[in-house]
DNA sequence: GCCAACGTTGGC
DNA sequence: GCCAACGTTGGC
Protein backbone atom coordinates (compact mmCIF):
# COMPACT_ATOMS: atom_id res chain seq x y z
CA UNK A 1 0.00 0.00 0.00
CA UNK A 2 1.51 3.41 -1.00
CA UNK A 3 1.39 6.11 1.71
CA UNK A 4 -1.11 9.07 1.34
CA UNK A 5 -0.10 11.88 -0.85
CA UNK A 6 0.25 14.89 1.40
CA UNK A 7 -2.59 17.76 -0.19
CA UNK A 8 -1.51 21.24 -0.12
CA UNK A 9 -4.47 23.44 -0.46
CA UNK A 10 -4.19 26.03 -4.03
CA UNK A 11 -1.08 23.98 -5.25
CA UNK A 12 -0.35 21.16 -7.05
CA UNK A 13 1.52 19.29 -5.13
CA UNK A 14 5.53 18.73 -6.37
CA UNK A 15 6.86 15.94 -7.71
CA UNK A 16 7.81 13.29 -5.26
CA UNK A 17 11.40 13.51 -6.37
CA UNK A 18 12.03 17.15 -6.59
CA UNK A 19 14.50 18.03 -9.30
CA UNK A 20 17.12 15.63 -10.05
CA UNK A 21 20.38 15.48 -11.37
CA UNK A 22 22.62 13.56 -13.66
CA UNK A 23 26.21 12.94 -15.21
CA UNK A 24 26.40 12.79 -19.29
CA UNK A 25 29.73 11.48 -20.31
CA UNK A 26 30.97 12.38 -23.53
CA UNK A 27 34.06 11.84 -25.21
CA UNK A 28 35.52 15.69 -26.03
CA UNK A 29 36.71 14.68 -29.19
CA UNK A 30 33.59 13.86 -30.68
CA UNK A 31 31.02 16.25 -28.57
CA UNK A 32 33.19 18.63 -26.26
CA UNK A 33 31.04 21.58 -24.30
CA UNK A 34 32.14 23.82 -26.52
CA UNK A 35 30.10 22.40 -29.12
CA UNK A 36 27.46 22.61 -26.94
CA UNK A 37 28.31 26.05 -26.36
CA UNK A 38 28.91 26.89 -29.64
CA UNK A 39 25.10 25.05 -30.69
CA UNK A 40 21.95 26.96 -31.27
CA UNK A 41 20.72 28.66 -28.31
CA UNK A 42 23.52 26.56 -26.46
CA UNK A 43 21.59 23.35 -26.63
CA UNK A 44 21.54 19.82 -28.11
CA UNK A 45 19.64 16.47 -28.52
CA UNK A 46 21.91 13.92 -26.55
CA UNK A 47 21.67 11.45 -29.61
CA UNK A 48 23.29 8.23 -29.61
CA UNK A 49 23.36 6.63 -26.55
CA UNK A 50 22.41 2.91 -27.73
CA UNK A 51 22.53 1.19 -23.63
CA UNK A 52 19.14 0.13 -22.54
CA UNK A 53 20.14 1.85 -18.85
CA UNK A 54 20.59 5.18 -20.06
CA UNK A 55 17.94 5.40 -22.03
CA UNK A 56 15.77 4.19 -19.79
CA UNK A 57 16.51 7.57 -17.52
CA UNK A 58 16.48 9.81 -20.56
CA UNK A 59 13.06 8.27 -22.01
CA UNK A 60 11.20 7.86 -18.15
CA UNK A 61 13.18 9.85 -15.66
CA UNK A 62 14.87 13.03 -16.92
CA UNK A 63 12.63 16.19 -16.74
CA UNK A 64 12.59 19.68 -17.77
CA UNK A 65 14.77 21.40 -15.37
CA UNK A 66 16.79 18.40 -13.89
CA UNK A 67 20.55 19.41 -13.35
CA UNK A 68 23.30 17.52 -15.67
CA UNK A 69 27.04 17.56 -14.61
CA UNK A 70 28.91 17.51 -18.34
CA UNK A 71 31.78 14.61 -18.20
CA UNK A 72 34.74 14.26 -20.22
CA UNK A 73 35.28 10.22 -20.90
CA UNK A 74 38.62 9.33 -22.62
CA UNK A 75 40.04 12.21 -22.01
CA UNK A 76 43.81 13.55 -20.64
CA UNK A 77 42.47 13.55 -17.75
CA UNK A 78 39.02 12.16 -17.87
CA UNK A 79 36.63 14.58 -15.53
CA UNK A 80 33.97 16.96 -15.25
CA UNK A 81 33.70 20.36 -17.22
CA UNK A 82 31.04 21.56 -16.32
CA UNK A 83 27.16 21.76 -16.03
CA UNK A 84 23.90 21.86 -18.25
CA UNK A 85 20.55 21.53 -17.76
CA UNK A 86 17.77 19.00 -19.13
CA UNK A 87 15.35 21.54 -21.50
CA UNK A 88 13.07 18.67 -23.37
CA UNK A 89 12.63 15.77 -22.04
CA UNK A 90 12.68 12.08 -23.92
CA UNK A 91 11.91 11.58 -26.84
CA UNK A 92 12.80 9.66 -29.85
CA UNK A 93 16.64 9.65 -31.16
CA UNK A 94 15.97 10.07 -34.57
CA UNK A 95 19.79 8.94 -35.64
CA UNK A 96 18.39 5.61 -34.68
CA UNK A 97 16.69 5.31 -38.05
CA UNK A 98 18.85 7.15 -40.17
CA UNK A 99 21.05 4.59 -42.14
CA UNK A 100 24.05 6.74 -42.79
CA UNK A 101 24.18 7.99 -38.77
CA UNK A 102 27.25 5.84 -36.96
CA UNK A 103 24.26 5.06 -34.62
CA UNK A 104 21.95 3.53 -36.93
CA UNK A 105 20.21 0.63 -35.43
CA UNK A 106 17.90 -1.18 -37.92
CA UNK A 107 15.29 -2.30 -34.84
CA UNK A 108 14.76 1.03 -34.82
CA UNK A 109 12.00 2.96 -36.24
CA UNK A 110 9.99 5.72 -36.62
CA UNK A 111 6.82 4.27 -35.76
CA UNK A 112 8.08 2.13 -32.84
CA UNK A 113 11.48 3.93 -31.57
CA UNK A 114 13.69 1.81 -29.60
CA UNK A 115 16.10 4.73 -28.59
CA UNK A 116 15.56 7.96 -26.69
CA UNK A 117 17.11 11.06 -26.21
CA UNK A 118 16.88 14.46 -24.46
CA UNK A 119 17.55 18.00 -25.22
CA UNK A 120 20.27 19.67 -22.77
CA UNK A 121 21.34 23.34 -22.54
CA UNK A 122 24.78 24.43 -21.48
CA UNK A 123 24.63 25.99 -17.87
CA UNK A 124 28.10 27.40 -16.80
CA UNK A 125 31.59 26.03 -17.31
CA UNK A 126 33.06 25.75 -14.08
CA UNK A 127 36.15 27.75 -13.25
CA UNK A 128 38.15 24.57 -12.05
CA UNK A 129 38.32 21.17 -14.51
CA UNK A 130 37.32 18.54 -12.32
CA UNK A 131 39.55 15.50 -12.72
CA UNK A 132 38.25 12.20 -12.35
CA UNK A 133 41.69 11.24 -9.67
CA UNK A 134 40.60 14.78 -7.83
CA UNK A 135 36.86 13.56 -7.43
CA UNK A 136 38.53 9.77 -5.87
CA UNK A 137 39.66 11.67 -2.97
CA UNK A 138 36.62 13.37 -2.02
CA UNK A 139 35.23 11.96 1.05
CA UNK A 140 31.58 13.00 0.95
CA UNK A 141 31.59 11.38 -3.17
CA UNK A 142 32.36 7.91 -1.46
CA UNK A 143 29.63 6.00 -3.24
CA UNK A 144 29.39 8.39 -6.90
CA UNK A 145 28.16 5.41 -9.53
CA UNK A 146 31.60 7.23 -11.41
CA UNK A 147 33.97 6.33 -8.98
CA UNK A 148 32.24 2.94 -8.70
CA UNK A 149 35.40 0.73 -10.68
CA UNK A 150 34.21 -0.36 -13.67
CA UNK A 151 31.53 2.30 -14.25
CA UNK A 152 30.51 2.71 -17.78
CA UNK A 153 27.10 3.68 -17.58
CA UNK A 154 26.95 6.95 -20.16
CA UNK A 155 23.87 8.30 -18.51
CA UNK A 156 23.70 8.21 -14.95
CA UNK A 157 21.95 9.26 -11.79
CA UNK A 158 23.66 11.64 -9.39
CA UNK A 159 22.58 12.13 -5.88
CA UNK A 160 21.51 16.14 -4.57
CA UNK A 161 24.67 15.93 -2.24
CA UNK A 162 27.00 14.67 -5.06
CA UNK A 163 25.72 17.69 -7.17
CA UNK A 164 26.20 20.24 -4.41
CA UNK A 165 29.90 18.98 -3.49
CA UNK A 166 30.67 18.48 -7.30
CA UNK A 167 29.26 22.41 -8.08
CA UNK A 168 30.94 23.65 -5.22
CA UNK A 169 34.24 22.35 -6.10
CA UNK A 170 33.92 23.49 -9.86
CA UNK A 171 33.68 27.05 -8.59
CA UNK A 172 36.77 26.52 -6.21
CA UNK A 173 35.12 26.27 -3.22
CA UNK A 174 36.83 23.77 -0.44
CA UNK A 175 35.20 20.35 0.60
CA UNK A 176 35.81 17.13 1.94
C1' DG B 1 16.81 -19.58 -18.89
C1' DC B 2 21.72 -20.45 -18.72
C1' DC B 3 26.12 -19.19 -19.89
C1' DA B 4 30.24 -18.80 -22.88
C1' DA B 5 31.95 -15.95 -26.37
C1' DC B 6 32.40 -11.69 -27.99
C1' DG B 7 32.43 -6.59 -28.41
C1' DT B 8 32.72 -2.14 -26.17
C1' DT B 9 33.86 1.22 -22.72
C1' DG B 10 37.06 3.74 -20.53
C1' DG B 11 40.68 4.28 -16.93
C1' DC B 12 45.34 3.74 -16.53
C1' DG C 1 48.39 -0.67 -25.65
C1' DC C 2 46.54 -3.23 -21.84
C1' DC C 3 42.95 -5.04 -19.45
C1' DA C 4 38.96 -5.14 -16.12
C1' DA C 5 34.25 -4.61 -16.13
C1' DC C 6 30.22 -4.83 -18.20
C1' DG C 7 26.45 -5.49 -21.85
C1' DT C 8 24.83 -8.18 -25.68
C1' DT C 9 24.33 -12.17 -28.49
C1' DG C 10 23.23 -16.66 -29.61
C1' DG C 11 23.59 -21.74 -29.06
C1' DC C 12 21.70 -25.09 -26.40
Amino acid sequence: MGRATPKVAGRTPARATGRQFWLLKSEPGCFSYDDLLAAPDQTTPWSGVRNYQARNFMRDQMRVGDGVLFYYSGAEPPGVVGTAEIVREGYPDDTSWDPNDEHFDPRSTKDSPLWFMVDVRAGARFQNYLALGDLRHVRSLEGMELLRRGSRLSVQPVSAGEWRTICAMGSGQPVR
